[in-house]
DNA sequence: ATACATGTAACTATACATGTTACAGCTAAA
DNA sequence: TTTAGCTGTAACATGTATAGTTACATGTAT
């Protein structure tokens, strides 16, 4: 898979819309933002809706954020957009009769588990303080 | 975000020499544990040997840890096989002419590098408690 | 009605991980 | 020194996810 620049992008949009709530928040106008394409920036609208960070109205180019925008982290906005549950995927195709290959998934899903546990609370809030 | 199985492969691998420095330490066995192909593993290990991490030489099926276990950490393991610095991708692709596509990549590099600090100081050993 | 918006499906191009074949070159043992 | 087996690496194929794009059904508002 490749590096993804969803989750830059979607706080791009989360930060656009909460900075300009009276000029023009149609998907054309936050893609100039972007440099990106307005199915792309609707696209990732969508998945933010999903994920209940933002609302929306079919037609209507007022899109707003669900929440005030020191109640929206970064980490949730990644959860909007990423499907993977962590940064870190683990090789679940390791050989089961082999005593590491059998073993090596659980232990590294712990490690990871730990990691990520830790990690999740230092995500930063939206980036306001550009304003 | 990559959604690649190489730091697990990898992780994998280390373990497997550290734990079995007696057994057949060839690349077909080793991917045989992974259940992958050995030039795969070859490859890796290529990249772990180019970090320093492990030592080995052409035509020995005799690889080892280039450091005792305990000093190998698993982010040395994912700089090692990953080329990107840092799990999360900004885009640098928006729009300079824009405040918020200007300014973006900034902040979000701030709040980047902030998340990363922190999570450096994170990240596990080898796995070597399986032993 | 008309202009313009969202929501979403479908297709394409691109990038990258992974698998595979091939082979040059090294090692060790007969 | 011949031979088997290994590493190191290039080259190519394949699978999959991102991102860009076109198209269109549908909603909004004047």
């Amino acid at each position: 898979m490749k590096n993804s620049t969803k989750l830059s992008d979607a706080m791009h949009i989360l930060t656009y819309i909460a900075i300009n709530p009276n000029h023009d928040l149609s998907s054309t106008q936050i893609a100039q933002s972007v440099n990106s394409n307005p199915v792309v920036i609707r696209r990732i609208m969508s998945q933010l809706k999903k994920a209940n960070l933002l609302l929306s109205e079919n037609g209507k180019a007022t899109p707003s954020l669900a929440h005030d925008s020191h109640n929206i982290s970064m980490l949730d906005v990644y959860h909007a957009v990423e499907n993977e549950p962590t940064f870190l995927k683990i090789d679940d195709q390791t050989n089961p009769n082999c005593p590491i290959g059998s073993q090596i998934k659980t232990v590294l899903d712990t490690d990871y588990t730990s990691i990520q546990k830790r990690q999740n609370k230092k995500w930063q809030r939206l980036p306001l303080r550009m304003l």
